[in-house]
DNA sequence: ACCCAGGGTCATA
DNA sequence: TATGACCATGGG
């Protein structure tokens, strides 16, 4: 596992992700970038800053129609927009950044969990980029690579290949945040869902590449 | 004209 | 518990 990570900081180098000015829009963008690209996502967080609404009062003051269309972009337009003002409501309810940085990271994963839109992942980019709290997040490209790698044998659960890493890895939130920025930089090149083995920069073979 | 993108919820069996 | 339908825009 940790091979894999030094090939991945050796092919590629730090990433520095999320970006974002501010705790707050990094959590937006956790949901906006829900099964969807992020230029995407970085077209529709432009709307909504031209509008000021990265802001969680000002998201739910926001008249729907037009938090639609700042939204837009980023598809599901509709679910999006109900779904950022359902979360800044439980953002203010919590005590905004501060409050949620109090509580341990279960707990807060679990009162994350419990938010109308927010599912394991979204959950966990929240609590990893915008807590910097410990926790490695499971995305499509995590699996898919480890899959190809045939580091794991499917089926396997999103808190099983959670553990996985959680158990082969030192709970460092700087490790994390650089390797899940890694693997999706590595993804998007090398192993989205058609793969693109040409060129791929890891010593670490796929079984199944040609 | 397809397939895909850093998911999540809900209905159904 | 385990699939499938649905949500929707933009790029290849």
């Amino acid at each position: 596992m940790k091979v894999l990570f030094n090939q991945l900081l050796a092919a590629y180098g730090s990433r520095h992700w999320w970006p974002a000015e501010s705790p707050f829009e990094m959590m937006v963008g956790a949901i906006l970038t829900q099964n969807t690209s992020w230029t995407n996502v970085e077209r529709a967080i432009a709307a909504l800053k031209s509008q000021q609404w990265l802001d969680a009062e000002a998201l739910i003051n926001a008249p729907l129609t037009l938090l639609e269309q700042a939204v837009r972009p980023a598809g599901y337009f509709r679910q999006k927009s109900a779904r950022l003002q359902i979360f800044s409501r439980f953002f203010l309810d919590q005590g905004g950044v501060e409050g949620m940085r109090q509580l341990p990271l279960t707990t807060m994963r679990t009162r994350l969990l419990a938010v109308h839109g927010v599912g394991p992942e979204t959950a966990d980019s929240i609590l990893l980029y915008a807590l910097e709290q410990p926790i490695f997040i499971i995305d499509t490209y995590t699996k898919r690579l480890m899959q190809r790698l045939e580091m794991i044998n499917p089926p396997i659960t999103y808190h099983g290949l959670q553990n996985h890493f959680h158990h082969a890895l030192s709970p460092n939130t700087g490790l994390f945040q650089e390797f899940h920025a890694l693997i999706i930089e590595h993804g998007k090149r090398h192993c989205a869902a058609k793969p693109k083995c040409d060129g791929c920069p890891l010593v670490l073979r796929c079984p199944s590449a040609d």
